[in-house]
Parts: C-alpha cells; sequence; structure tokens
DNA sequence: CTGAAAGCGCTAACAA
DNA sequence: TTGTTAGCGCTTTCAG
C-alpha cells in the first residue's frame, strides 16, 4: 500500500496537480464541485502529504511550532526548552521550526507572547499555561484555525486543546506515598509541603498521597499540609516551625521543585539522616542530600521529554496523520542516589541526550 | 550559516553537479585531484546532505539499518524490536528503512543473519551480540566498509562496533542494593538469583550489588548467589531450596527478567509478603506480585527506549553528522506497584507510546 | 477557475 | 574523466 501522490490524484480525477494543490489546502480559487471530487478521492486513496518534498519545495520551516513556556523556574523550564528545540531540530530536514517565545514567569505576560506567536502562521502551538482562564480564549481560537495546542506540564481545561503532556498528580502523589510507606518505620508520622493547594496540579498530589499513604501506613499520620507558595523564605520558615511543632516527625514529601528550603530547614534542626524528604524534580543543587541520605528519593517529572514529546506529537500527527492522543501521561522516573547522575540535570560525563 | 548545497559546491568549484555526486560518495569514474579539492571546499563549508533530498530523488529507504535481534518471546526483545521500528518508522520520509531480521534465541543463527543482512548494502547494523566472539570479525568486517554497527542490550567488547546501548550493570546493582537496604530491616540476611556468573553483565551486577549492599548495610549478609540460568524450572528449584535453607532470608535480588520461578518458589514456601524480591524489566505475569507485595520494586531497563536510542543514533549521525557516542547508558525505570500501569508492557489505556 | 512550468537538493542515466 | 538532464513530490508563479 504504497502512499498516493498529488501527480496521481490529478491523474485520477483529470485535472492539473495545481488544481489538487488547490483543494487540499483550501485555497477559495477553485469550483466547489471539483474541490469536493478531489477530497473524496484523496481521502479514498489516504493521501498524506510527503514532508520530505514538502520541505524541500518550500524551502524550510513548513511545520511551524510556537512555543509559550516560562524562562524561570531554570532547572525546570530549561529542560523543557532544550528537550523541545533538540526534537525539532532533529526534524528540521521535515521543515520543522521551532518558535521559542519565553515568558517571563509561569502565567506573566504569557497571553502578550502567545499571540504573538499565532500571528506566524503557526501549524501547532506548545504552551504551559500559568493562566488557564484567560488563556482560553485564544487557545479556543487558535484550534478553531486549525492550530494544533498541546499544553505541557500544566493544563488549560475546559478549552478545546489538542492534549496535555504531563505527569499525572495522582500518579506522582501515590508513588510519593509508597515509597514513603517503605522507607519510613510502619507507623511514622509524615507531613506534606506543597506550593498553593488552590493549584489543581499541587491539590492533587496532597489528595492523592494522603489517600495512600492512609492505605499503605494505616497507623501513620500525616500531620499537616504546609503551603510554601513555591518562595524559599516562607518554605523555610514554615517547615523550621512545623519540625519544632511535631518531634516525632519522620518524613516530608515535598510536592514541588521547592525541596532546597525544606532540606536547609532539616539541616537547620540537625535531622539530617533523621527525617527522610521525597522530593520533586531534579537539579543540581540536591545533590548533596542525596548523598547524604536526607533525600531517599525524588520523583522526576522528566521536562526533557516532556517537550520531546510534544515535538514528535506534532510531527506524528502532521507528519504521519497520526492522532493527537487527547491526554499524555508520561511516567515519572524514581531518582535516589545510585541513579542520579544519569539524569542530564546531573550528568557530567558528556554522553549526549538523544 | 545555512547549509550548503550540491550546486553551491559546484559553483565553487567549477565543476558540474555530478562530479561533486561522485566526489561526495567515493566513486572511481573521477581524478584524484579534483575530488580532493572538492572534498577540500565541501568539508570547509561544513556540507551535510539533504536527507530529505536524497530520500526524494532515490525514491525511499537511503537509510538502511539492518537489525539482527532474537525473537524469542522473551518479553525483552519484543519490546526492543517495536522501539526499532516505530522510531524508523518515524523518519521514513527521511529514507529509513529497518531490516528485521531476527535470530531465533540469543546468539542462535545470529552470525548467518547478520551475514545476510550485510549483503543488503546497509548504512548502520544493530545487532544484540549473543556470541560476540564468533561475531566479532563480522563487526570488524562491517565498521571496515562504513557500516555503523549498533550494539544493543548487550555488548561486543573488543572489536569495533560503533557504540553500545545499554543499562549500566553497574548502576542495575547499585540501585537493586538501595532499594533492597531501604525496603529491609537493617541487618536483613539476602541472596542473588541471576542467570550465569560468566556472562559479563550478569557478573558485574552481582558485584555491583554485593559491594553495595555490603557498603549501605554492614550489618546485612548476602547469604549465596544462584545461577538460575534463566531456566525456569531450575531456577525454580534451587529457589526453592535456597528458602529451605536459610529461614531468616530476608531479600532476593533477581537480576534478570526470570522472576517467575522465584516468585512461584516464595509462594510454594508461603513466604508471600515476608520475602521481598528486586526484579529486573517488566512484564504482564508480575503484576499480581507487585499486588502482592512480593515484588516491591524491579529495575526496569526500557527495551523499547533503547531501540529508540538505537534508530535515533543513526539518524542523528546521516543525517545531521553528530557523532555517535561510544557508550549509550541509559537510565533504567523503577517501577512500583503505583507507577507500573504507566508501563507500555502493562498499559491498558491504550494512549500510544511516542 | 484551471493548467503549465519552474525549482527545492539530490541521484542516476546518459552524453560527451 | 566530466557534464547534462530528468525526475522524486510538492509549492508557487504565471498564463490562459
Amino acid at each position: 500500500m504504497k502512499r498516493i501522490s498529488i501527480p496521481e490524484i490529478a491523474r485520477l480525477a483529470n485535472v492539473s496537480i495545481g488544481t489538487v494543490d488547490r483543494a487540499l489546502h483550501g485555497r477559495k480559487e477553485i469550483s466547489e464541485t471539483t474541490r469536493k471530487r478531489i477530497l473524496r478521492i484523496a481521502k479514498e486513496h489516504g493521501y498524506r502529504p510527503n514532508l520530505a518534498a514538502r520541505a524541500l519545495s518550500v524551502g524550510r520551516s513548513s511545520i511551524r511550532i510556537g512555543v509559550c513556556i516560562p524562562k524561570e523556574v531554570h532547572y525546570f523550564y530549561d529542560q523543557l526548552r532544550d528537550g523541545l528545540l533538540s526534537e525539532g531540530r532533529r526534524f528540521e530536514t521535515l521543515g520543522v521550526e521551532i518558535l521559542y517565545q519565553p515568558c517571563e514567569r509561569l502565567g506573566v505576560g504569557e497571553l502578550e507572547r502567545v499571540k504573538e506567536l499565532l500571528s506566524n502562521d503557526l501549524q501547532a502551538l506548545v504552551v504551559c499555561p500559568g493562566d488557564p482562564e484567560c488563556l482560553a480564549p485564544v487557545i479556543n481560537q487558535a484550534e478553531k484555525q486549525n492550530i494544533r495546542v498541546i499544553c505541557v506540564a500544566s493544563d488549560a481545561p475546559k478549552t478545546n486543546r489538542s492534549t496535555v503532556i504531563c505527569v499525572n498528580p495522582v500518579v506522582n502523589g501515590h508513588l510519593a506515598a509508597e515509597l514513603m510507606s517503605k522507607l519510613l518505620a510502619p507507623n511514622s508520622d509524615v507531613a506534606i509541603i506543597t506550593g498553593m493547594i488552590s493549584t489543581e496540579d499541587h491539590r492533587k498530589k496532597v489528595q492523592a498521597f494522603s489517600q495512600m499513604y492512609q492505605q499503605l501506613c494505616p497507623t501513620g499520620r500525616i500531620l499537616e499540609v504546609v503551603e510554601g507558595h513555591d518562595d524559599e523564605d516562607e518554605t523555610f520558615q514554615k517547615v523550621f516551625a512545623l519540625l519544632g511543632r511535631h518531634k516525632n516527625l519522620q518524613g516530608l514529601y515535598v510536592s514541588t521543585a521547592n525541596c532546597l528550603p525544606v532540606c536547609h530547614a532539616v539541616g537547620a534542626r540537625g535531622l539530617h539522616g533523621k527525617i527522610r524528604v521525597i522530593a520533586t524534580d531534579l537539579f543540581k543543587e540536591m545533590v548533596p542530600y542525596f548523598e547524604k541520605g536526607t533525600i531517599p528519593a525524588s520523583i522526576h517529572q522528566r521536562p526533557y521529554v516532556q517537550g520531546q514529546v510534544a515535538v514528535r506529537l506534532v510531527v506524528d500527527y502532521l507528519a504521519h496523520g497520526r492522532p493527537i492522543p487527547p491526554l499524555y501521561y508520561l511516567s515519572p522516573h524514581i531518582v535516589m542516589r545510585s541513579n542520579m547522575h544519569l539524569f542530564r540535570e546531573i550528568r557530567q560525563d558528556g554522553i549526549p541526550e538523544v
């Protein structure tokens, strides 16, 4: 079942390739009847454009992917960016071009950036919505214009976005609870440090963790849920106080990438090796805490791979007509002392990512 | 820094594109002097062929990748195959074609298959050496003919193969030990079940595990190392006997995918929930043991991704001139109850792999 | 509204 | 030994 080409369709329809092109691209200079006929033939024969030929003809970049993700909180979004750009480069001879237009921080200035991007005649938009409500109309508008919108790391629910790529927060919470229950004594008391309960992602992690921890350690308790708002000072203060209040606390689940102030507070109380921190994500500054045993494990959401997946979904869709799954949950990595060097965030062996 | 093309090189060298083509492809019908000159110019300008154009011109398949891996129903090799084939398909419009020529079992008939493959004018060969010694001459020969040889999952040391893709057995062993030490009481006695100590990969895992376990649990002991030769019956018998000999055994590290008979033996002794098994890799039949708690964790070597990586290394090399790293260690996944559903081996949600 | 033709970078067949 | 040309599938421009 060889692929059918434009010249062949032209032959079958008794028209010229120019006309086929017009039909296929919904251009106006063509009669409705011939368009219908041509489209029918194309569909019947499962026509898929040859992207190599298109790229060649059009001279670079026929698949423009706009990217708006935050510039800040380096250890996550940096990786996400790298994944997007490097995977984009891999398909550049197929005409893939990444238009990278970051916003300053999550949600800050994203609307403007996204609007700018959309003026570039995109095929797809990859976005990390910080303020989904305010972005919703633009997203819906984009989808209506046949621009596939891919949310990554955070979602814009109740919009028409084509998909969201993320780690299921429920899995995240469950996994943290499972690890905690296995690393601590059966009746240990723990606490949760999160960003903001009002954030859906954070709330779900907290719920999932709580539920699973209760189930696995019915005799242990979850003493508190602390909101650190991803602020280092605030988190340090609150955790420091927390550790003062509960003398027999055994474990902390930090559901955001904000584990550093938590570890500092643990250290300030002289509790290294006594309190176990299950962290989230991965960056260089965590290494000493892995080594000290303060962080026995971290749940890594693999931003680099999230970026890769985003462009692959787009390319698969455009190049092979593969439908975009409405949801893409990827499996988080469990990072421990023995395997942390293998992650690009920590790695020093010079082996490049693929 | 736009890419230079053949017509441009021709212009610069004052020759026709045909001549440039001859020079670039080392064809014979050209004088040494012009060839030198043209190659110099090409190199100076960093010429890289446009694979899209080549694929278009040559009509499919200008990157032929031969694949010889075992067919054996092994839950490992079908995943590896899927990764190779699906990633190959992703680049088909760039002219990638996978020639899949499996051998019956690891090492059985591989020489014949590989020789067959090599008669197809390949650009690269992906192989899972079962008998590296016997394969060595062919591998060296292939590399000499400018065919990149990629070993995957198992290595052919002391050959000129371009690279090997695998999980570092040392990391594997360390990780298993780290998990074991955290999941068991501090002074627990454990045993190791492996395939054959004479296999380099198995030996290294055993050594790494032992060393790390001693270090992390100085008061615990490694009672025995059992060779199961990847035979279900033999393994069951030996483990059953082992469990009879040592009444206070707490944990088993199974360093191959052969954990099923081990779990059966544990069950036969009525020790579910009492003995912890750290397994290797992942397949459906393991699910109940995750659920029962017999297997608290498995170290998944991600064969699917290994296959993906193999073709990406080749494509990156051929399409972008990116050197092939001499070694590609990928990070194993730690599978537990909470995240096992996310792996394609277990998955039932229909979300396709990317 | 439709057709014809050129050209993207490359390979391959044919001429000189 | 070298040059010329056609053509891969597609887009685009210019004629009808």
